[in-house]
DNA sequence: CGCAAAGCTTATCTG
DNA sequence: AAGCTTTGCG
């Protein structure tokens, strides 16, 4: 067990051991499987071992995600647990409806049982390898279902199951579990991959849930050569299923464990590294590590605090700006994390408005647009039509006059007969359609018939090409000219050209042959993510959740939205364990940042259209007082005493904010620089800055009449200085304060 | 069956 | 505020 610190070269040592297994000791490729969290972790790691080796023998590992390397061998296996070879993955988006028909298949009202909590409820019990009769056996689950007023939730795990498995599908966490069956139930398979994989490597161990553990603890139980790399204090993952257990008691696991600690951090300066110290002391236990580096000191951790989250937005963008500007740093040398996706809509607006390239991580990925998964599911009900889901979505798509009553009836009777959807629609005739819906019926299955019977003859991209074309998907969105229209064609057109770079990709030298077809192209792209598809390297700042971030390093950071009630995050605050979680997660965005760390916060934000007050994170008040730089922003205050506590009343702001105050930046304690009272002439419009010249007499709703002294900034953000009459000098970004030029 | 309007839900994190 | 689902009508 290696105990890794943050930013100590975690990646590095599994690489390396790789490296010296194969070449020091002989170790066929074949025998080794190293585990990851993301697959681009596993082939920057296939890369690194090829460039060093530069013998080709890196293609024949077996590295991958848990759930990309578990998938490949249930394919090889399927039959051996009653699955089609080609079986469907179903993402979230899948599994979830198929909750939503069981419910109201049960006659269940989905106010009360809603999909999204009851597919929860069903993937954390698959990831403890707890299956439906267990779970219904299960007094403390069921105690928690009846308190919360959704007893069936057993219930409808059982049918869920049994659906999923009349589809032919499995879902993410049957990757998982499918598998450890595979191990349970046929012995020969077991000690064929004991065999295989004597060497066992994976990384981010803290992550891994119970399902993962009991798998590995079967792989390992012959050879006992299980490598686990980790940090403790980066786990994060528990609403998957991980426990952190997994890691703090390894050493008990196995016999003979060596346990390495890796304390030399290579990443960040002193007082980021001594920031991230603090915080995670305040968690109990922990494995017993002290974080140390030799890089230089580094800059105090800038503290801001703005009055909304656009406020944030802009004041974040202003600061790369500011940044490229007097450091030369790109694009991508900057990072805004922050803990959920929703947070990302003021960031995007303003690094928009001021030019700034960037790149979104976690939203919806290429395969999750609608028109893509429209043609995909094509694919899917061609290689298996036994997957209801896919037939749902295209059976009516293009139209075809197959409407929601023929759609309904036929459901019904697959649920009737226990039979799919596709057995019902072979035998079509047997069920009184009328004789328009009859022909549209037997049309459809015609088409996907001839579609099935080109797999065999045809590689995955002439048969996507014929079925795109056949079924007038295709030229449906080609006569859509709308902006929306025209960029759906595009995305179609650059399916098919993934299809067919797939499908032209080389093969594997030696031994195994890489699988070509169809069914394995659908296998790989449902375990696809966003992160996947983008480009690292582009020269943009990225926007992601700080889970996302896991891994990564950046020049600077931006820590946002440090909040009670976002950071940590409301639905985590009612139990030490969670709460413990979240500051893992702080310590976690606080160590992405090699040189520079910014932590904001705002005093309201939007949610769900409605302003909301926050008050500061409870995680600030850990930060030693010395290693801030509250004075930082926009007004020149000079920073006072910081109270140890933050009050628990909220602090009320000023009865009116002006416009200019609003959108000024605040150093966080002593809120503004006291101002002389201006009142707003009568009628005050703003002018138009483009037209603003040094000499000019203005007027600032706020700091009242002055003249302009100095024009700078760049034509993205000019920056005006005025000297007002009775406020001073002040420094007006006329991008967001608003002049009026007054007539001399 | 298709469309438009109204109504309802959402937003903790992810392979 | 935005996206998705349901409802109502032609």
């Amino acid at each position: 067990m290696i105990v890794a610190g943050a930013g100590s070269g975690k990646t590095k040592v599994l690489t390396t051991r790789i490296i010296h297994l194969m070449a020091a000791h002989q170790v066929d490729a074949f025998n080794i499987l190293a585990l990851t969290f993301t697959n681009k972790a596993a082939r920057e790691m296939k890369e690194r071992v090829e460039r060093i080796l530069g013998s080709g023998e890196a293609r024949n590992l077996y590295i991958g995600t848990f759930h990309s390397v578990f998938a490949r061998i249930l394919r090889f296996e399927a039959d051996k647990i009653g699955y089609p070879k080609h079986f469907t993955i179903y993402d979230t988006d899948d599994a979830k409806s198929v909750v939503k028909a069981v419910i109201n298949d049960l006659n269940l009202d989905d106010k009360h049982y809603k999909p999204n909590i009851v597919y929860n409820r069903i993937s954390s019990a698959k990831n403890a390898l707890i299956g439906p009769e267990e779970y219904r056996n299960d007094y403390a689950l069921q105690q928690e279902d009846i308190r919360a007023n959704r007893p069936a939730i057993g219930q409808i795990y059982d049918q869920y199951v049994k659906r999923c498995f009349r589809n032919g599908a499995m879902d993410f966490d049957d990757l998982l579990l499918k598998f450890y069956e595979l191990l349970r139930q046929v012995p020969e398979c077991l000690s064929r991959y004991q065999q295989k994989f004597r060497y066992i490597l994976i990384d981010e161990y803290q992550d891994t849930n119970p399902a993962q553990y009991e798998i590995i603890k079967l792989l390992g139980a012959m050879h006992e050569n299980v490598c686990v790399v980790g940090d403790d204090a980066q786990s994060i993952y528990s609403f998957r299923g991980a426990t952190i257990q997994n890691i703090l008691q390894f050493q008990k696991d196995y016999d003979n464990v060596k346990v390495v600690k890796l304390e030399q951090n290579y990443r960040s300066t002193q007082s980021i590294l001594e920031v991230a110290n603090e915080v995670i002391r305040n968690n109990k236990g922990q494995i017993e590590k002290v974080l140390f580096t030799e890089n230089p000191e580094g800059e105090k951790i800038r503290l801001v605090r703005t009055m909304t989250d656009n406020d944030e937005g802009k004041f974040v963008a202003d600061s790369i700006q500011e940044q490229k500007l007097r450091h030369h740093f790109a694009n991508k040398d900057f990072a805004i994390l922050y803990r959920t996706n929703a947070q990302s809509r003021a960031f995007e607006e303003s690094l928009r408005r001021m030019g700034i390239p960037y790149t979104i991580y976690g939203g919806i990925s290429f395969y999750q647009r609608k028109e893509i998964k429209d043609m995909v599911a094509y694919l899917r009900f061609t290689v298996n039509p036994r997957d209801e889901e896919a037939l749902k979505r295209i059976i009516n798509y293009p139209v075809r006059g197959i409407g929601k009553t023929t759609l309904d009836k036929l459901l019904l009777l697959s649920n009737e007969k226990d039979c799919s959807t596709w057995d019902i629609l072979l035998n079509v005739r047997e069920h009184g359609f009328r004789a328009g819906t009859l022909t549209a019926l037997e049309d459809f299955v015609t088409m996907i018939r001839s579609f099935a019977s080109m797999l065999e003859k045809s590689n995955a991209y002439d048969l996507a090409f014929h079925v795109g074309k056949q079924t007038g998907l295709v030229k449906e969105l080609f006569n859509d000219k709308s902006t929306e229209g025209m960029q759906r064609y595009e995305n179609i057109q650059e399916l098919l050209n993934s299809i067919k770079e797939w499908t032209e990709s080389p093969d594997n030298d030696e031994g195994e042959l890489v699988d070509k077809s169809l069914g394995a192209y659908l296998q790989q792209i449902t375990l696809l993510t966003d992160a996947d598809e983008k480009d690292v390297d582009a020269d943009t700042v990225k926007l992601m959740t700080i889970h996302a971030a896991k891994g990564l390093e950046f020049s600077c950071v931006f820590a946002a939205g440090l909040e009670e009630l976002l950071f940590p995050n409301a639905m985590a605050i009612n139990t030490r364990e969670e709460l413990e979680e979240e500051r893992r997660l702080f310590y976690v965005v606080i160590t992405r940042a090699k040189q520079k760390l910014w932590i904001t916060y705002a005093n309201t934000r939007y949610r769900f259209g409605q302003l909301v007050q926050n008050e500061p994170s409870r995680f600030l008040d850990e930060i030693p007082e010395s290693y801030l730089d509250r004075s930082f922003a926009g007004t020149k205050t000079t920073p006072t005493r910081h109270s140890s506590k933050w009050s628990t009343n909220y602090e009320p702001r000023p009865q009116q904010r002006t416009t200019s105050e609003k959108l000024s930046y605040m150093a966080p304690k002593p809120p503004v620089a006291r101002v002389v009272e201006h009142k707003p002439s009568e009628g005050f419009t703003p002018s138009d800055m483009t037209e603003l010249e040094v000499g000019h007499r203005v007027e600032h709703q706020k700091f009242g009449y002055g003249e302009v002294i100095k024009l700078e900034g760049s034509a993205h953000n000019p920056v005006a200085t005025v000297q007002f009459e009775h406020n001073g000098e002040k420094k007006i970004m006329l991008n967001y304060a608003r002049l009026r030029i007054v007539k001399s």
